[in-house]
DNA sequence: CTTGCAACTTGATGTGGATCAAGCGCACTG
DNA sequence: CAGTGCGCTTGATCCACATCAAGTTGCAAG
């Protein structure tokens, strides 16, 4: 699992594509509106499917959504979460070679992906905004292969709980390292996502809340008080410019 | 660890940097060529360092490199494997958050990064061809991620030996499901790509030897008498189009 | 050829996380 | 407000892989 960095969304505006093109004119800008939808995705609803053919691109607006791979077996790995502002899709290709599922109600900007590939060619501003993101997402994914590789159980949760804490995280106005922030996923696809199983993500998170390095208010909120010390169970030693 | 596709090289052609842009013109041919320059790097020796400032970006024309984080505590995970007709760099960035060190002797074929920027900015073929190349190295390194959060060890060795198959082995003239190729990493290495250690790696290299899987002549050169059966051992379902 | 050493193999033992197995508690539903 | 069930927690046991510890092999340099 990998979760990129926010990129910069015009907050104000609802032409969430900005996410894709950050900088376009109103002519570049009124030409993706052209080709543009929204959707809806129930929360667990699929949004695409390893191997089917696909005919759009889309941003996620609001909600959470993961990539996932399932081996025959019923074997899952989560290998990403989307969040606002996250890209999803494959220009110049028919088939992802992985699910994209809801976890929330997902709101998605999406493109035909015909139309997109064209802009893509006629527009550099966007395929530069779109190869710079990539770029970020391959970062993303190549810094978290040593949480999956090299990490044990209670780093890999801390890991993860930093990265949506420095993603998600709304801090205190009193005590800025203090962060507060609610879980997306269950606790099976937090396993999911760490190549865990779910009693080992429980049973680490609950080790985190005993030695105060989180606390938790029902399912899905938690707070961090501390961030440097999450910093220090992640084996993170970055200063959070990045991800985590 | 990831292994991406093997991109379309102009073989017989001394401009290697064909991998980066496959349909350019002449005239673009010959503004790359400009910004240009040879790099022969010795085996073990580092290419790039995490954190340093990088003036360079690459394509590797012979050798191999790996792209690799250690944590503080010295555990190494390897989250790359670079070959010829692969990229090195970041474009936009002044650091990569990973180290790069040859394996063997690297042959590079570099761009000064600024100049590279802006053949990127004016050459609308470079920037896309190099989005393309990214997307699927980050399809590379979401499908890995299965092998490292949720593939048993064996599993995992096989998974690492039939994508280096895929991308590295020669078909028997005679059986073509029969194919060679020499590893160029050590088991340390191996180990450190697939998130294990030596041990486990040289063990399960044994046993799939005992198991008939694979053939081994010397400590590098391996035979797969059979791609299908390593497959099946790889929890590959996959036709081989796509990476491994 | 022989020497030396790094790379590799193999064996014995230990342990972190998987697996198996109960409960618990919160959020709907009637 | 009680009933129901899913999501979560916690405990007991097991096993795959890590760790520790010898050997062995292949290769390069003399």
């Amino acid at each position: 699992m990998a979760i990129a960095k926010t990129r910069d969304t015009c907050a104000g505006c609802p032409i969430r594509h900005r996410a894709v093109c950050a900088y376009c004119d109103a002519d570049e800008l009124a030409m993706l509106e052209r080709i543009k939808s929204y959707a809806t995705i129930a929360p667990g609803a699929p949004i695409f499917f390893a191997r089917e053919p696909m005919r759009h691109v889309a941003t996620v607006v609001t909600g959470a959504a993961v990539l996932s791979r399932t081996l025959e077996d019923g074997r899952r790995q989560i290998s990403g979460l989307m969040l606002p502002s996250d890209f999803i899709g494959r220009p110049w290709r028919d088939t992802i070679s992985y699910d994209v599922t809801a976890l929330s109600e997902v709101v998605l900007c999406r493109f035909d992906r015909k139309a997109f590939e064209t802009i893509l060619r006629d527009t550099p501003h966007v395929a530069e905004r779109l190869l710079s993101m990539t770029l970020d997402d391959l970062d993303a994914a190549r810094d978290w292969s040593v949480v999956l590789g090299r990490m044990a159980a209670r780093e890999r949760v801390s890991a993860f709980l930093l990265a949506l804490a420095r993603r998600l995280g709304t801090p205190d106005p009193k005590v800025p390292e203090r962060v507060t922030f609610d879980l997306p996923l269950t606790r099976e696809a937090i396993a999911d996502a760490l190549g865990l199983t779910l009693e080992t993500a429980s049973r680490q998170m609950s080790a985190l809340r005993r030695d105060g390095v989180i606390e938790t208010e029902g399912r899905t909120r938690v707070v961090v008080p501390d961030l440097l010390r999450l910093q220090e169970e992640a084996q993170d030693d970055d200063d959070g410019g990045e991800l985590g």
